[in-house]
DNA sequence: GATAAGATGTACAGATCGGTACATGTTTTC
DNA sequence: GAAAACATGTACCGATCTGTACATCTTATC
């Protein structure tokens, strides 16, 4: 039971969930896809739930990461990544393996409130609706918090309209409404 | 096979599936929650995919129909009705029967981009759009297709953050942002 | 009231679901 | 090299999935 034949599972496991969906994907596929026995799967990931947890953990860690430091390429400065961060969006849309935001999804596919997986989905959303608002507040405009979960907002329309709508540049459109409430809130 | 007794059985399916999901609802369930035999279920509806585009279709007239006869009820003019809309969401985000957007989650659980439940979930989405444009163009707006788009957005997001993060009054947040939006546009 | 036509219920097919029992193979320890 | 500990593969469990065959029941028509 070596660690890293786990985080293997893991990886592989986030990439077909994410591509195919929570119920519809069955360890059975997952067991193929893997090249690993079911016995073996069994004994990482005591049920199938565990094995979603973990992989929402790994994609949290993994988007996060890559979403701050992405901005954080594109500018200094608090505003100015607080703009960046719809063409870091923009980017995300353009790989062809988008497939929309998976903890819209694990939160949509599992609904109830305390159901373990949807707590984890609301988490990440609220990870990263603080770091909206610390930009905000880096920032220095009027009502952080305000800002902070309207320009959420926008990040996050844009995420599902990209999925269903893809003719409107939703990024661009969104970055342009950033601006303007930015701008609104600095003054 | 009397054309009323179809429609009852989209109404009842159209609520477990908006309740539960789809790949979570099986036809079983449905016979047993609709009283009727598998047999006359398979009669009206030759598959579940079939079934599930009725549900939709449905949810699409009905939704629509109320959104826009209460955001009118709510305001006479153009401008009005695009900030009331945000309000009509509100009302929306607090019905205990809550479970966020149909379409959204019908295009995430069968994302394939060719496939008629994913066609359909965007058809709504787009017709939900011109509303909004329409809108902008009737209030007189510098650039009728960005802001519509924007203002879009901002319902999007606000949806599935009500799912979400229940804490931050997306509704509100929404609505502020789209007067701020619509100001801009304006003057 | 006999007969035809359509609606319904039961029971099941074949596949897949999440999960496990158990036998075999591999590695470690003495 | 024997024995204990661990990893793995096969084969299966009962439940559930979508969808159907077929017998029964109701209703309309003559």
């Amino acid at each position: 039971m070596r660690p890293n034949k786990r985080d293997e599972l893991v990886r592989k496991a986030l990439e077909v969930f994410y591509r195919d969906g929570f119920h519809a994907t069955g360890m059975d596929k997952l067991v193929v896809e893997t090249g690993v026995s079911k016995t073996s799967m069994y004994k990482h990931f005591r049920t199938k739930e565990e094995l979603i947890l973990a992989a929402l953990r790994l994609r949290d860690e993994n988007f996060r990461n890559w979403f701050i430091r992405r901005i954080e390429d594109l500018s200094e400065t608090p505003a100015g990544q607080l703009i960046a961060s719809f063409d870091v969006l923009k980017e995300w849309f353009e790989e062809d393996k988008y497939r929309g935001c998976m903890f819209i999804k694990a939160g949509a596919e599992y609904q109830e409130k305390d159901h373990p997986i949807h707590v984890q989905a609301a988490e990440h959303k609220r990870l990263l609706l603080d770091y909206m608002t610390d930009l905000c507040r880096k920032a220095g405009v009027r009502d952080p918090e305000s800002l902070g979960c309207q320009l959420l907002l926008l990040q996050e329309g844009a995420i599902v309209t990209a999925v269903l709508l893809k003719k409107c540049d939703p990024a661009q459109d969104a970055k342009e409404a950033a601006q303007v409430l930015l701008n609104h809130a600095l003054t």
